[in-house]
DNA sequence: TAAAGTACGCACCTTTTGGTACCTGTGGAG
DNA sequence: CTCCACAGGTACCAAAAGGTGCGTACTTTA
C-alpha cells in the first residue's frame, strides 16, 4: 500500500510553515521551480523556444514563422523568457530598428528539451485522434436512454 | 540571408486555404498537432502526467501529491487526459468508490519527455533567480531621471 | 447518531488572459 | 508625397480560466 506514495521526488514535509523545499520539488507549490515549470507550460513558450534553436530571429521573422501568435502575445513572451534568462534580446541601435532574439545557454538548454515535446505532438496525430473517437463512442455507448 | 528562415520543420506553404498540413508541423496554427501541444502546454498536465510514472493513482493520491490543485482542476485535466487517450481511467465499481488512473502505452512516452522538463526546472533554480536578478538590474539602470 | 472519506458534478463569481485597434518615429520604395 | 515596414507600447473589452461552496450516494469509524 505504501507503494501507492512511491512518486518522482520526495514531498516537502514541511515541517514549518514556509515550505521553502531544499531539495527542489515541482510537485511543492511554494518551491521556486514551481514558478519554472510554469513558465514554461505555456503554448508560446513551447513554440519559440524550438523556433530559435537553428540561431537568432527578429520579430518579424517569429510572426510569420509562428501561425496564430498576436504582436502583444509575441513581445509578452519574448519579454517574460528574457526576464528569465532563457533568451538574449539584441538591439543593434539602428534606424530602422533591428533587434534580434537569440537562445541564451541557458535557454538553449531548455529548447531542446521542448523540441521533443514538439515532435511528440506532430507524431502522435494518428493516435490522439484514434483515442478521441474510441472515447467519444465509449461516452455514447453509457448514455442512459 | 536565407538563412534567417531556416527552422525545424518546413511551413505549411498553404497553397489553398485550408492548410491542413500533410506535414505534421506544430507551426501551422491549423495542423492538428497544435491542438495537442496546447493540450501538453498546462501547468497540471505538466505536473499530473509525470506524477503517474511510477504506476497507476486515486484521486486523493494525486491530489495529495500535487501541492495547489483543487478538486476541480484535477478532474478536469484527467477528464483531457484521458480523452485524448494519454491515461485510462479504472473504476473498480465498488463502494464507496476506488478509481484508478494510470497512463497508458501513449502517455507513457509523453510523460517520460514531460518529466524532462520537470527535472529542468528543479536544476536550474539559481541559474534562472540570477538572471531575473540582472534583468532587474539592467531596467534599472536604463531607467531615465 | 453523527461525522468523515470516496469521487465527483454543478453553479456562481472573480481573476486572468488575450484579441483588436490605435499610437510612436524613422527610412526607403513607388 | 504617400505608403509601408520596422519594433514595439497602450488601452479597452470580451472570453476563458479557475477557485469556492454545495449536493450526491454510500460505508466505515467514533
Amino acid at each position: 500500500m505504501a507503494d501507492k506514495f512511491v512518486i518522482d521526488r520526495i514531498p516537502p514535509k514541511s515541517g514549518n510553515g514556509k515550505a521553502q523545499c531544499l531539495e527542489p520539488n515541482v510537485y511543492a507549490e511554494a518551491c521556486p521551480s514551481r514558478a519554472i515549470l510554469e513558465l514554461i507550460a505555456d503554448k508560446w513558450t513551447l513554440l519559440i523556444l524550438p523556433a530559435l534553436r537553428r540561431g537568432p530571429k527578429r520579430n518579424g521573422d517569429l510572426m510569420r514563422q509562428i501561425g496564430g501568435v498576436s504582436q502583444k502575445m509575441l513581445t509578452q513572451t519574448l519579454r517574460e523568457l528574457e526576464r528569465n534568462g532563457l533568451v538574449a534580446r539584441l538591439d543593434h541601435q539602428e534606424i530602422p530598428p533591428r533587434v534580434e532574439y537569440e537562445l541564451t545557454v541557458l535557454g538553449r538548454s531548455l529548447a531542446d528539451a521542448v523540441r521533443k515535446l514538439d515532435t511528440w505532438a506532430e507524431n502522435h496525430i494518428p493516435q490522439v485522434q484514434t483515442a478521441r473517437a474510441a472515447f467519444e463512442k465509449r461516452k455514447r455507448g453509457s448514455r442512459v436512454r
